[in-house]
RNA sequence: GUCCCCAUCGUCUAGUCUGGCCCAGGACACCGGCCCUUCAAGCCGGCGACGCGGGUUCAAAUCCCGCUGGGGACGCCA
């Protein structure tokens, strides 16, 4: 395709938070429209007055925002092709409804959703497949007047014509419907707002849009919009349905399966660089190899060809170890602003105290920062005035009987330092095993337990330095008494 | 029930179009080792898959058919 001609757009409905489904749908259509030079629209899909909020509306744009996925077109931007909520396209589907219906290829239909209901439920029990009858069809004229006076205007739907439809998918070859699969959709409801599958051939259409890159659940939504499109006489653009993501059961990703809108996982610490990185290779892959990739490199790369078929299944694990590495590239500076902001929702900011001892905080924790939130259990021993000791930690200590003189000494050392630096510590403390004639370890081991709690910390010379010569030896203290 | 889609390690996947270079490669997780003051990280190594059955072919993960399994759709939701 030539540069500049693709244009794409990711229109979810405002009913809830942005779903990582969706979020994905929206990362492909905008890498997709990046790669080739092109335009990315973002629509609101808003014709179900029932559900849809503009508190939801906000929440998509923000987290949309917060992926980086910024649109071309949209709500907030403008644009040439709008307005971009369909709320605010009616005139547009009652001019198209209106020549379907002038043309034969739509009628009016007074049945209620009820009676809908009641005769869906019959066909299925009765083993049949749920189909719209096209009882309102058959109405002569005369009769039809009468219900419309009855009942009002009733909904409009679509005359399925008799035949075929295929199209060759971008992901996945030639498929094909027959139309006896397909009843007579509603086009346009009671109220007036059009349904999902024409308000999407419509404003596609209007929009010229040249590619529908979205989930494979819209496989069967496919052929009625191709008919559709082919009613109205326009040219349907390029589908490409990209595998959906599933949960650890293999179903449907939900709730229950853990965290699954964007908003969530960015309360829980996830950077959008790892989100948009893992998410891409939900469906995509470059090579096999290659699994990091930066925003950049995504654009350079990212194609239709290399979407595949098959349903991913979520891998929380591997989203984690993904937001590790691009934890690890941030500088210290930005690590820490994030610590910090965990630190003082924790509720456990020290008073008066200087940021660097965060900053030094952050960089021993080092690479044990997985997300932003383990600062709390990798800090806890200098966030924290009392120390916790683990059972199993404190048992160690106590069956080493002269743990007693060791923590002691320890204590005594530091404290004749003029200043605890974890290098000053360590070459005391080592010079002190030394002189007793014990291995570094039989000191440093006690001491971690004296003055973490714990028998896994940070390196131990990086802990006397952030805890400061009085907390340390208290600590130190403290603890030999105990024993 | 009907229609549609999908099928490689536990998971994400490369390889399938253009059959041989694949006794199947990479990553997460897991296990072991090294490093080391512990943990983590890193490095090294290990475990681990072509769903089943028929074809076609000198040769099939790759092509064809069937089966099985999983998923999706069948709304005046999107």
């Amino acid at each position: 395709m030539s540069a500049g001609s693709v244009r794409v757009r990711f229109a979810p409905s405002p009913t809830g938070h942005l779903h990582v489904g969706g979020a994905r749908t929206a990362l492909m259509n905008w890498l997709f429209a990046r790669h080739h030079g092109g335009v990315f629209i973002l629509r609101i899909e808003d014709t179900d007055r029932e559900r849809s909020t503009p508190e939801a509306t906000a929440a998509i744009l923000s987290a949309m925002r917060w992926l980086g996925l910024d649109w071309d077109e949209g709500p907030q931007t403008g644009g040439p092709s709008g307005p971009y909520f369909q709320s605010e396209r009616r005139a547009s589907y009652a001019e198209a409804a209106g020549r379907l219906l002038a043309a034969g290829h739509a009628y009016r239909c007074y049945c209620t959703p009820e009676e809908l209901e009641a005769r869906r439920g019959e066909q299925l029990a009765r083993g049949a497949s749920p189909r719209y009858d096209g009882r309102c069809f058959e109405l002569p004229e005369s009769e039809r007047l009468r219900v419309a006076a009855e009942r009002g205007p009733g909904a409009v739907r679509l005359r399925m014509p008799p035949g075929e439809t295929s199209w060759d998918d971008v992901t996945r070859d030639t498929v094909r419907f027959s139309h006896d699969e397909l009843d007579d959709i509603v086009l346009l409801r009671s109220d007036g707002l059009p349904t999902y599958n024409f308000a999407a051939v419509v404003d596609d259409a209007a929009m010229r849009i040249t590619h529908v890159i979205r989930g494979d659940d819209h496989i069967s939504n496919t052929p009625r919009q191709i008919v559709i499109y082919g009613l109205l006489g326009i040219e349907p653009p390029r589908f490409a349905h990209v595998p959906m993501i599933l949960g650890p059961d293999g179903s449907r990703l939900s709730k229950r399966h853990g965290a699954t809108s964007v908003e969530a996982f960015r309360d829980e610490g996830f950077l959008p660089e790892a989100m948009v990185n893992f998410l891409a290779l939900l469906g995509w892959a470059y090579d096999g190899k290659q699994e990091l990739f930066d925003r950049e490199d995504l654009v350079a790369k990212f194609d239709l060809d290399r979407v595949g078929k098959n349903p991913a299944i979520f891998n929380y694990e591997k989203l984690e170890w993904m937001n590790a590495v691009y934890l690890r590239r941030l500088s210290l500076d930005e690590r820490t602003r994030l610590a910090l902001a965990e630190i003082e929702t924790a509720g456990l900011a020290r008073p008066a105290t200087a940021p660097v001892f965060y900053s030094r905080l952050v960089e021993a924790i080092g690479e044990r920062l997985r997300r932003p939130s383990d600062v709390l259990v990798h800090g806890a021993f200098a966030l924290r005035d009392e120390v916790t000791f683990e059972p199993e930690a404190w048992a160690m200590v106590v069956s080493e009987p002269k743990a007693r003189d060791r923590l002691s000494a320890v204590a005594e050392c530091l404290e004749r330092l003029p200043e605890v630096s974890a290098a000053a510590a360590e070459s005391a403390i080592r010079a002190l095993a030394a002189e007793m004639g014990v291995k570094a370890g039989e000191l440093i081991h006690p001491s971690r337990v004296a003055l973490t709690g714990s028998r896994a910390s940070l390196g131990i010379f990086d802990v006397m330095e952030i805890l400061g010569k009085e907390r340390a030896v208290a600590r130190l203290r403290g603890a030999a008494s105990r024993l």
